[in-house]
DNA sequence: CACGTTCCCGACATCGTTTGCACAAATTAA
DNA sequence: TTAATTTGTGCAAACGATGTCGGGAACGTG
C-alpha cells in the first residue's frame, strides 16, 4: 500500500489541494457534491493526513507526550495504562519516554517532545531533577504541562498527585499502634516532594503518638539492589534498633523484604514491614507485605485529563490547582502480631 | 529560550540559508571560515535543527518506535530497558505505543508510527493479531522491521526470541523428574508463536518420558483475574486431576499461585507449580516460584541491535535470521517435594 | 444594463530544512 | 590575454498540508 497525499487526490479529480483540504475538513465553502467525491476518493485510497506536515504548520498534533522516571516500575507502569485509556478515548496518542532517573536525559526528552509538536506534556520528574528550568520553557512556549506524582513547588502548574502525608501517616499510625515505638523510614531523595510530604505524615504520626523522632531511624538514597542489605545492617547495629521498617517505595519494599529475609529476621516477629507501593503481588509475598497503595491508574487517568483539558480550551485558561487522590491502607501479615490467617 | 531556526542564523550572519545548511553539515564545498561562524552562531543562539522538518523531507528521523502490547508486564518493561539501553548508545530516541493486546490498535499504532516517519520499528504482537498485513506495508515502504518475543511465521524478517521450545521442555522435564505425571499446561492465544513452540516443548518432554500427552491438560486463553480459578476447579474435577501447573505466562503464573491458595491447594504438596515468567520478586512470593527465566533485557537489547544495524547499512541488505536466546530454569519451593531450605 | 452578492474554487505563500543548479569571482592553464 | 577550471555562495524547488487572497460564474437588485 502506497501512502497517498492530498495532491494525489487533487489530481485524481481533476481540482486543487485546497479544494481537496477544505472539503476533508468540511469547510461550509465547498459545494456538498465536491465534498462527496473528495470524501469518496479519499476513502477509496486509504488517505491519512501527514500528521508531520501538520506539525511543521503549527497546528495540533493530536498526541501528548508523557516523560517519567521509568517504565519497569508498578506504580508508573499502572499510571500510563491510566493516561493512555483516558488519552485513546479523547482521541490523543501517547508518546511515552524514559528519563531513567536522571536529569540530562529528562531535559533531552524535554526538547525532543517539543520538537516532535506534542499538544502538552505529562511529567514525573527524575529523581536528579533539583531545578525545572527546562519545564519554565515548555511553559514559555505555551505548551500545556501537567505534572504527576513528582512534583516540583517551584511550578506553578497543575499537579496530580496522591495523598502521601496522609498515607503515610497511617503507615505510621498503624505500626505504633501495633506496638512498635522504633520505626525505620527507608526513603528516597530527600528533594522530592512526595519525599518530604511522606516524611512530614511519618513525623505527623510519630508526634501524636508520643513517639520522639530519630532522624538515625531516616534514610535516604537511591538504593540499588545491594545497598538495602548494608544499609539495613547499620540500622540493626544501634543502641536501639528499630522494630518496624516503614519504605517508601516498591523497590525499597522489595529490596527490604528481600534483604531482611536473607539475614534471617523474622517479619513480623522481629521487625514489621509496610510499603509505600503498587505492587500487585503483595499479597502473594511471604509474608504477605503491608502496603499504603496509591491508585496509580486514577492518578494518570486524572493527570491526562487536566492535561487535554488545558489543550483543548487553551484560551480561556483553567484554574491551577493540586488534586490530591486518597491513598488506602491495606494491613497484611507484615505487620499483624496478633494470630495470622494466611 | 526561543526557537531558533536556520534562517536566523542566516539573517544574523547575512548569508543565505543554504550556506547556513551546508555549512552545519560540514560540507566541503563551504569555506572555513564561514563554517566557523556559522557554528559559533548556531551555538550561541542554541540553534537544534527541527526533526519535524526534517523528516518532512524523508531524511532520518533518529527515532525508532516500538510497539508491544503492553508496558505494566514484567516482560516487555524489562525488553523495553533493554532496548532504551542500545538506542541511547548509538543515538537514537525510542517511541513507545501499546496495542493493549487489541488488533485495531496495533494497526492504528503501526501507522502512527509510519506517519511520524520511524528510522525502523520493533515489534511484539498483540495476541489478536491473526493476520500480519499491516506489518506487509511496513516493509513495502521499505521501513527496517524486527520482531521480538511474540513473531509471526508468515514474515520474513529478522526476529528475536527466547528459547520457548527449550525453556518449556526443561520445565516439563523438571516437574517429571519431581515424580509429577499429570501436568497441566496453562497457555495463552494458541495462535501465537510462543503459544505453539511452548507446547511443543511440553509435549517433547512428556514424550521422552513416557507419559502420554492429554489435550484435557492444556487450556487456552486470555485468562482474566476472574478467569484462573474457575478454570482450576475445573481441571481438579477431571477423573486424575493434575498434579502440577506449567504457566505460559507472568500474568497466569500469580493468577494461579492466587488461585490455588484460595482453594486451599498446598504448593508443591498437593500440586507443583512452575511458570514461565519475569517476575523479579518470583523467590519472595510464598512458596518461592520456580520459573523458567526469558532474558528479556538482552532480548530487548539484541533486537534494538539488529534494527539499527539495519537502520545504518539500508544498502546492502542484512542477513535475516532468527535469533534464538536460551532461557533458564530456576528451580524453588513451588515444585520441590523434599526439604525446603527457604 | 451596470453593479453588488454569493458561492465555489484555484493560485500562491508558508512552515524549516535539504539539495540541484546556476553563477560570480578567483585561480590556473594554455 | 583568453579560456578553462575551481571555489564559494545564492536561488529556487521540494516535502504535505493549510490558509489567505482573489477571481469567475451565476444570480439578484436598482
Amino acid at each position: 500500500m502506497e501512502t497517498y497525499t492530498i495532491k494525489d487526490i487533487a489530481r485524481e479529480l481533476g481540482i486543487s489541494t485546497s479544494t481537496v483540504s477544505r472539503a476533508l475538513r468540511g469547510s461550509y465553502e465547498i459545494n456538498a457534491e465536491t465534498k462527496r467525491r473528495v470524501m469518496e476518493c479519499a476513502e477509496r485510497l486509504n488517505y491519512r493526513p501527514n500528521p508531520i506536515a501538520l506539525s511543521l504548520k503549527g497546528s495540533a498534533s493530536r498526541a501528548i507526550g508523557v516523560i517519567l522516571p521509568q517504565i519497569a516500575n508498578y506504580f508508573f507502569s499502572q499510571a500510563i495504562n491510566g493516561i493512555e485509556a483516558i488519552a485513546y478515548n479523547r482521541g490523543y496518542h501517547v508518546i511515552i519516554f524514559q528519563s531513567q532517573e536522571s536529569y540530562e536525559r529528562e531535559v533531552a526528552n524535554v526538547q525532543q517532545a517539543m520538537s516532535r509538536k506534542v499538544d502538552g506534556l505529562l511529567m514525573s520528574l527524575s529523581s536528579e531533577t533539583a531545578d525545572v528550568e527546562h519545564l519554565q520553557e515548555v511553559l514559555d512556549r505555551n505548551v500545556p504541562l501537567v505534572l504527576f506524582d513528582r512534583v516540583s513547588s517551584e511550578l506553578n502548574v497543575t499537579k496530580v498527585v496522591a495523598d502521601n502525608f496522609g498515607g503515610a501517616f497511617a503507615a505510621t499510625e498503624h505500626l505504633l499502634q501495633e506496638g512498635r515505638r522504633r520505626i525505620a523510614h527507608l526513603t528516597i531523595q530527600p528533594w522530592l516532594s512526595i519525599t518530604q510530604e511522606r516524611l512530614a505524615g511519618y513525623r505527623a504520626a510519630l508526634e501524636k503518638h508520643g513517639v520522639e523522632f530519630d532522624e538515625n531511624l531516616v534514610r535516604y538514597g537511591t538504593f540499588g539492589p545491594d545497598e538495602v542489605g548494608p544499609m539495613i545492617d547499620e540500622l540493626m547495629r544501634l543502641d536501639t534498633p528499630p522494630d518496624a521498617f516503614f519504605t517508601a517505595s516498591d523497590r525499597l519494599a522489595v529490596g527490604c523484604l528481600q534483604a531482611l529475609r536473607q539475614r534471617h529476621l523474622h517479619i513480623p516477629e522481629d521487625v514489621s514491614l509496610i510499603g509505600f507501593t503498587n505492587l500487585n503481588v503483595a499479597d502473594l509475598l511471604n509474608p504477605a507485605l503491608s502496603t499504603v497503595v496509591q491508585p496509580a491508574q486514577e492518578i494518570g487517568q486524572l493527570a491526562a485529563e487536566r492535561l487535554i483539558d488545558q489543550i483543548e480550551r487553551k484560551h480561556r485558561a483553567l484554574p491551577i490547582e493540586t488534586v490530591r487522590i486518597p491513598t488506602e491502607l491495606i494491613v497484611r501479615s507484615s505487620t499483624r502480631t496478633e494470630v495470622v490467617n494466611q
